[in-house]
DNA sequence: CAAAGCTCCTGACCGC
DNA sequence: TGCGGTCAGGAGCTTT
């Protein structure tokens, strides 16, 4: 399930092949993922020039010399790939891409694998972007000097929800989801239950380096590979290997002198792992 | 307005 | 072995 670290890895894997290329054909093998595609998706794409990757929040930017965004959430199992042009491709594509890189050297295909089809992709103008309500109103980015401990406890210190649900719900902070939710809050021995408001400035200043700490983890290791995520070569992540609690019901406590119990308890539809030991709320 | 609930989807997993 | 039921989960939308 795809996560900061694992759209930052795609946008990595992206760039090499994609900045500077020729998209020379789209293909779609369905009208929609989670919405429709964009009308004119395909013919908006061919023919243009790749200027940029980027990512903000979960999402990938891809800007074109059309000044068009070509902007892709991956959902819970959205993927893209990197293979040869002539090389079929698999069950749960949904689009695929011919392009020639600037290199030269022939030409690739890009294909988005989405088994679920919670991913989307849109087509827009910057205004469109930067004007969109769901692009304006997500947070700071957590790897940004402008997540800081001081703006975390200003930010809770009125807010009557979840730790847990307010660094998933995108506005006060961006890119996190379930898992990395779940890592963080251990670390900083924070129950996923507390109420934003009752965390203090020490608290929040801890949880920020954190969540710093495991999202710049993530991405030197390529991500996660539960679910279906892979890099755009397929190769896998290895951060799974690292959690210490997420999925890891009944295990130890890893924490050096807790001696409690990891434990699976959902709230709001989403299962949280926590210490029964050292995260108290 | 804030917060909680609902919804989309299909592969993996479980119990019988 | 096969079948049905349940679960996972991002984030926009709806309801409270």
């Amino acid at each position: 399930m795809p996560e900061l670290p694992e759209v930052e890895t795609v946008k990595r894997g992206l760039t090499a092949p994609l900045l500077g290329a020729s998209l020379d054909h789209v293909t779609l093998f369905r009208p929609n993922l989670r919405y429709d595609f964009p009308k004119d998706f395909a013919s908006r794409l061919n023919g243009r020039r790749v200027l940029s990757l980027e990512r903000r929040a979960k999402y990938l930017l891809i800007a074109l010399d059309s000044q068009d965004i070509w902007v892709t959430h991956l959902g819970m199992t959205g993927r893209f790939k990197v293979h040869g042009a002539d090389e079929a491709h698999t069950k749960h594509a949904h689009m695929a891409l011919h392009f020639s890189p600037k290199a030269g050297g022939g030409s690739g295909q890009l294909s988005y694998i989405d088994p679920r089809r919670f991913g989307f992709m849109l087509l827009l103008s910057p205004d469109e972007l930067y004007q969109a309500t769901w692009y304006a109103s997500l947070g700071p980015e957590p790897l940004s000097e402008a997540f800081s401990g001081d703006y975390l406890y200003e930010a809770l210190k009125t807010k009557t929800s979840s730790i847990k649900a307010l660094l998933m719900a995108q506005g006060l902070v961006c890119g996190l989801g379930n898992i990395y939710v779940c890592e963080a809050l251990f670390a900083a021995g924070l129950h996923p239950e507390a109420s934003g408001k009752t965390i203090g400035r020490e608290a929040c200043h801890d949880l920020v380096v954190a969540i710093k700490a495991i999202l710049s983890r993530a991405i030197e290791a390529g991500g996660s590979s539960i679910s279906d995520f892979a890099a755009t070569s397929g190769e896998l992540g290895y951060f799974q290997h690292q959690f210490s609690v997420y999925d890891r019901k009944g295990c130890a406590c890893i924490r050096s002198g807790c001696h409690g119990v990891i434990e699976r308890r959902v709230h709001q539809g989403r299962s949280s792992f926590y210490c029964n030991g050292c995260q108290k709320i």
